[in-house]
DNA sequence: CCGGTAAGTAACCACCCAGTTACCTGGGGA
DNA sequence: TCCCCAGGTAACTGGGTGGTTACTTACCGG
């Protein structure tokens, strides 16, 4: 975490101002993207200036890092919360898929910027200093409840975990990162909470009866 | 289709020019979104100038739109030489399958396109005087496969088709439009043919699975 | 040979925009 | 009191950046 040692350069000081632009920029970039974004925009939607942003980010493309670095740790922080070891295998597995999609939906900036940077190719976050803490707890939980599932035969065996996280993470991901092009040609709405919810069913379905032994 | 009438203003023929510089903006959009492309740059690799450029589409916006309609059009025609209609259900599904994902893992241009227009809201998309023609004639081919696995008995009944769809443009999609992170976060390559035919295998296996009685 | 038109060249305009800088303000601690 | 420093204001710079225009070239059909 970031320290707030009053002798810490400022970039590295937890100030509010520093989150405000952080917050800024967030609903900036998941709007417009990198390329599309202005700096004079996220420090005015900050109630900060330039001055300030440039002080504590050094710079557009590092402020984009650091906004996406809390993005995925923003949504590990809420995964570990997710106590899944204690349940039954197929309600654990039901769980995990629904909370992903229902992240998902609740966090559609998250699938913007995630989707920007790799129109990227990753560059800035294979940059970064922790990848190693981009990994999910959620694939951990995942492997868990797969074994335990094929021990108690209510699974199949020999799945592969992570494509399987792929596929968990793919199924709510697409749906929400494509919501306006589908509903466009599909001339339904797909954001309303029951089409959510039919969604989250439909995972569920896919998953469960896959996992079927 | 755009005719060649030479009575036509020149925003609407097919010239030789204005193909090379839809050719050479689906390249730029696709690696840069349409904030991040410049104008120039398309013209310069079409071996075109601005002049023509505008000439032919107005707009940086409208080149955006008629490069984005050309996409899906290239991807529908394709889908329509898949006939599907005299293969056993189960492996008319494969193969619906594996179209997909083989489509899309040769086309990443088109998700990064796709990805771009739903940044946008699907702004753009939603002004196209085409939008019925994007439906894809690959959903009409799913819905007959699923009735007749399910008359044969050897598909589960009462599939939605359209969840299903999106699903399985969703197991391929999420994978390639996001190659980019997942293999920075889990150190492996993801575009290998090995790779990809791996995540093949999976959903088929996913699909199929799902949809045994 | 002539008129029409696709295509090319290059300069130009009016902004835009990331990043910098000089200077100011206000509060908290020694 | 005085210094330190987070934060603020506003102007400026320099390299773009979409879009336009005046002028030229080359080809093709009548």
């Amino acid at each position: 975490m970031v320290a707030s040692n009053p002798r810490a350069p400022l970039s590295a000081r937890a100030t509010a101002t520093r989150q405000r632009i952080l917050d800024a920029a967030l609903v900036e970039f998941a709007e417009k993207g990198l390329a599309g974004s202005r700096v004079d925009e996220i420090a005015a939607r900050a109630g900060a200036n330039k001055r300030m942003l440039y002080a504590h980010f050094g710079s557009k493309e590092e402020l984009w890092l650091v906004v996406l670095e809390g993005a995925y740790a923003a949504k590990r922080e809420e995964e570990r919360q997710l106590d899944v070891a204690s349940l039954p295998p197929a309600e654990a597995m039901t769980r995990l898929v629904a909370f992903n999609l229902r992240y998902t939906s609740r966090h559609p900036e998250f699938v913007a910027l995630l989707n920007q940077e790799n129109l990227h190719r990753a560059a800035y976050l294979r940059r970064s200093e922790d990848v190693p803490a981009l990994y999910s707890p959620m694939l951990e939980a995942l492997k868990g409840v797969l074994e335990r599932g094929a021990r108690e035969g209510v699974f199949r065996g020999g799945v592969d975990a992570m494509q399987l996280y792929i596929s968990i993470l793919g199924l709510g991901h697409f749906y929400v990162a494509n919501r306006h092009t589908l509903s466009t040609i599909f001339h339904t709405p797909l954001d309303t909470e029951a089409a959510i919810a039919a969604r989250e069913a439909h995972i569920s379905d896919v998953v469960l009866g896959f996992l079927r032994p």
